[in-house]
DNA sequence: CATAAAAATGAATAACCATTCATTCGGTTG
DNA sequence: CAACCGAATGAATGGTTATTCATTTTTATG
């Protein structure tokens, strides 16, 4: 409750205006984790980030644009991380599949605290056009980049019967499922066995490449 | 808003007190569809119940314990329609793994308004320990009982090779993340295609039950 | 060091919301 | 039909919360 994550020196005004903002960005992902996003309050977020109530609508105008400003955080976070293996010259079209993969099942992303937040948002989705969009986007972005992956693998080996739109939703939904493990069954679903389970079913479709592999 | 679900002389006195309390929960449903969880007022729901304001403190004594009656309803809803299925002598194990996934994908289930509801709860599970301890023995129940299907399934071929605690986790995990498609591209995933991507993963595990078999 | 500009504060405000309970309504019973 | 009792109502209450903005604090500048 009382908790604060930083001694005033630690945040000069004079750091720019994007830290502060993600200063407060990352309090509302641990107040959401905390206290669920239907009793994340200013209050709290505010004091969870060592600073004053008020300071919120001087960076976001309002509660709303805050809240809308984490969604597009932890989904800018995740599409950029993907986008920067499909990037990477260095990496030939197996390796960016395990990369995603590793990517998937990082500390960074299924941090617990990351997937509280990507479900309340999921969950509200429905009612809130602005989430369905930012959610929608990103969804769309990386189908496009792993369908394409998918592709270039099933021409390197005996593969004629694998769908790459198909592999592509189905590892998709898989690992968002996954998520929900980690999520709701923190002790009985670890990191590392939610990765097997994606793997085991990639090697289903490409077993001449995924069969077997193990990620440390 | 000012939509009103039932007249007075729809929901006389004298029904039942349950009837009252899932008329109520029936609403509440609506309401975190249309509004979110977040913005899911008393007022929102007794007013969709087409009921006044105080009823839910009378029939529930407050707001959390009708959302917790709520996520108990289409928990229970859910593993009640799977427990028929693994009840019904009439159906071989093939037949009742074919029925749980049709049922996975029904209408009843896939339906938005509830899907809305189960994020959100996911998303507050965190915080709630409540509706943490009702997924997590919905979650073990029904893994119990259909990962004895695949055991059972897994005599009836050549399968040596499959694990059927892995193919459960993966086919759960599966199922959750299309859920999750259903919810946000409404538009770009409908529920039979939902279906089919999960009796593609099926087929991958057990090819002489469910290769090319499709559910009308 | 003086001054101006920018950033941050937090007390005050107004709106909102869950809960209460005195009153009213409707159905049942004899 | 009268009397009773549980069900339902909704105005009133008190607590909570997002937002505002006059004031204070910090930083940059000459």
């Amino acid at each position: 409750m009382a908790a604060v994550n930083a001694k005033p020196n630690d945040t000069p005004r004079s750091m720019p205006k994007q830290a502060r903002r993600k200063q407060l960005i990352q309090a509302t992902i641990k107040c959401i984790a905390k206290n669920g996003l239907s009793s994340t309050t200013m209050a709290d977020v505010t004091q969870q980030a060592g600073l004053s109530i008020g300071i919120v609508n001087l960076h976001f105008q309002s509660k709303e644009k805050l809240l809308i400003e984490t969604l597009r955080y932890i989904s800018d976070e995740y599409t950029e991380g993907l986008n920067k293996i499909y990037n990477d010259k260095s990496l030939n079209t197996e390796q960016k599949i395990l990369a995603h993969i590793n990517f998937d099942f990082s500390r960074a992303i299924i941090d617990r605290n990351k997937l509280a937040v990507w479900f309340a948002f999921w969950g509200e989705t429905k009612s809130r056009p602005t989430y369905l969009s930012i959610c929608a986007s990103y969804v769309s972005e990386i189908a496009n980049n792993l369908t394409h992956l998918f592709v270039l693998l099933k021409q390197q080996g005996d593969y004629s019967d694998v769908n790459p739109d198909l592999v592509c939703t189905c590892y998709t939904a898989l690992s968002d499922g996954l998520w929900l493990d980690l999520l709701i069954t923190p002790k009985g679903m670890k990191p590392a066995q939610a990765q097997a389970v994606a793997m085991h079913y990639l090697a289903t479709q490409f077993p001449e490449h995924f069969k077997n592999k193990t990620e440390h």
